[in-house]
DNA sequence: AATGAATGAGCATTCATTCAT
DNA sequence: TATGAATGAATGCTCATTCAT
């Protein structure tokens, strides 16, 4: 038993060594410039052995979702735990995201890239590094809710996904046309997330005129719950 | 003349044939798996006759997202001729938006595609295609200002580009997340989408509680503003 | 008959036509950049008509040569018409070598690319154009055996034959290696050429000590005669 | 260490494999016709695998040069060998060249494709292999020079340059037009280069009778000097 | 546990030439 | 005489994964 947690010890310490050497490639080079051959040679252990700490190609991006996802969630804990306004916490979770994108490039990329594509199966701690998050979220929605600084039938786990979609689209947008919003409309990144966040957080509101019945909108509702 | 008209038919005809051939190619395989041999192979020419109608691979996906944007516009321009209410057709656009990715999925991988890549040149008629949605929307959401159903502070053009990412943002967590959406929330596709919209619109109502001042989402603006 | 010497008039133009477009070509892009395309584009003809006034690639690139070839020869004509000296006239003829290589680069790199393959026949005019060159150095050469001012051994024709392909071995070394030559030897390529001709002027005169008999030399030779 | 060794020999094997079968294909089909596919048909390995010994085709092609330098070298060594006369011994580079030319003709083909194309790098064990000819001429024309048989304003190294480009050219053409040699003059290729040589060796001597001052050719010297 | 040689299908693109019209 | 669409073999090179050692 000691010998296994010495031998586990060792295999964690290559397995760690991996996924530096993957992160290191793609924040130097992309995401789609990561090579097997590549990390190998970093890690200075045969393409072979690469295989022994990581089923594919894809578990070391997965992996790499993991820590990115922590880091993530740190930022919103960090972000969070500036004030004690619910509201705020909401605002400060979608400012947390753009910090995010601004400062860990390579982990917003990572976090992307997981929700971009179709067919990536998340099991096990990845799935569970997504859950956290989306707990953690869930957590500040539900807590504005029962202070009612928000409308009441927001479902929280719900609200949350739909903040992630929004989120991770307008800084997809960001990072794709910041030329564009620059000239075209002399805004930076901020200005133009700010828009965004301003939008969302108004959404949220109680005070809200809701739109009236027999409205198309009302009508497509209730045919989507069919 | 009439060779000649009847010549560039053909012409025109296999210019088509080839950019049906990628888009089932596309539908079936995904657009990561589109190949210029796959293409020439389903088009049954050879793989040199391909470059005879187009320059390049790259070509060929931006004459796909040119019929794509073509085909969204149509879809934007028919939701909205449902109505007449400017707040309602801004939330067209959105339901618009949503059935364009039901129905015609491997155009909306497409748009997608274009907005999720930098460095994807645009000019020419790809460049016009998107210049086209973008004024489309922007004149809903004028109108919409104009008539005082929204907010007076709103930038109609910048609101498209939010409207825009948010749309593509949570389109691409309905595809990659429908099953977590369904098994966890017992939500539906739509059902999801629906809180997406409604949160949307709602932000954009003029009779909104503003943030307080000095709220830390205001200090954010401030700074942003530098 | 008439129509037929106007058919072969506009037949001529076009002829001509292509081998400008190809000279362009070549002088702008390179010899390997050739292709029948862009032929057919810069005279703005259909690549297939072409075909109906050069056989092949091959054949406008001996089109080509011809010319060059002619104009080298106008070089040497030129240059030797400079002195009544039938030494100096010799040494012209490599000087003439020397600027045409500067100055009519792309007509140089077309006639040593016919010195350097194998395998490409030369036939009809092209032949005669390498022929009208041996021709009138064979003739400089003879003069200056006529005159005594040359060793009385020499065998004109052949002569010629050595001259220019040592001619074409130093022009290509100058062409490979000119940046060596400034780098390590501080020589410009005039001056290099110039260590060339005097070496070769200085082994044509008479009063030399010939190579003792019987030396290993003497051997090889003798050998050669086999 | 045995098994490290004998591993690295295997690998040594194939890398010799490789260059053997390239070699092969040169000497049958010519330089041009060598491609990545033939080498690793011939070797009977797959594509890729061609590509864990050589980093590129320019690679192989690299290395046969080396293996020909070498060769070319051994040339050197072993005709200057054959005797003390320092003058000999110069002559016997030329003929070293001649032999290597006619029975290493592939050798041959790739050390003149060095010579004949711009902007091919040479770096490490290519760069060296070129090199050592160079001094091993150098020393030999030094010698030459030391001992009084040529003349003393030659510079040793320049005049290696100039050997080497001649003997290039002469044995391009006579490769090239080594049919018309035979038929025009009843030459064999030997006779034609015995013609070559004694015209360099003969211009090295140095009781040498100067071209007279003000002739064109002095003033174009003079020129050159500038 | 570790190696690293081997695989081989795959990629986008080029181009001299032909031939039906 | 002129067209220009069509061909299709060929190019150098990549890379995730396997497996015998």
């Amino acid at each position: 038993m000691k010998i296994k947690h010495r031998k586990s010890l060792a295999k964690e310490m290559k397995h760690t060594a991996i996924l530096d050497a993957a992160e290191d490639i793609i924040a130097t080079e992309g995401l789609e410039a990561l090579s097997m051959s590549k990390v190998a040679k970093a890690v200075k252990i045969a393409k072979g052995t690469v295989y022994l700490y990581f089923e594919s190609k894809e578990e070391i991006i997965g992996g790499l979702t993991i820590r990115a996802r922590r880091e993530l969630l740190a930022y919103f804990k960090e972000y969070c735990s500036r004030t004690n306004d619910p509201l705020e916490k909401i605002k400060q979770i979608f400012w947390a995201d753009f910090y995010f994108y601004k400062e860990k490039h390579t982990y917003h990329e990572l976090v992307s890239f997981y929700e971009q594509n179709t067919g990536l199966e998340e099991k096990g701690e990845l799935a569970m590094s997504s859950y956290h998050i989306s707990q953690f979220v869930e957590g500040i929605i539900e807590d504005a809710k029962r202070k009612k600084v928000i409308r009441q039938d927001i479902i929280s786990s719900l609200q949350g996904f739909v903040f992630w979609g929004m989120a991770v689209g307008i800084l997809q947008i960001v990072n794709t046309k910041h030329d564009q919003l620059a000239k075209y409309f002399g805004k930076s990144e901020k200005e133009f997330y700010s828009v965004f966040v301003e939008n969302v957080i108004s959404g949220l509101l109680p005070e809200k005129i809701l739109p009236a019945q027999g409205s198309v909108y009302q009508r497509v509702v209730q045919e989507s719950k069919k």
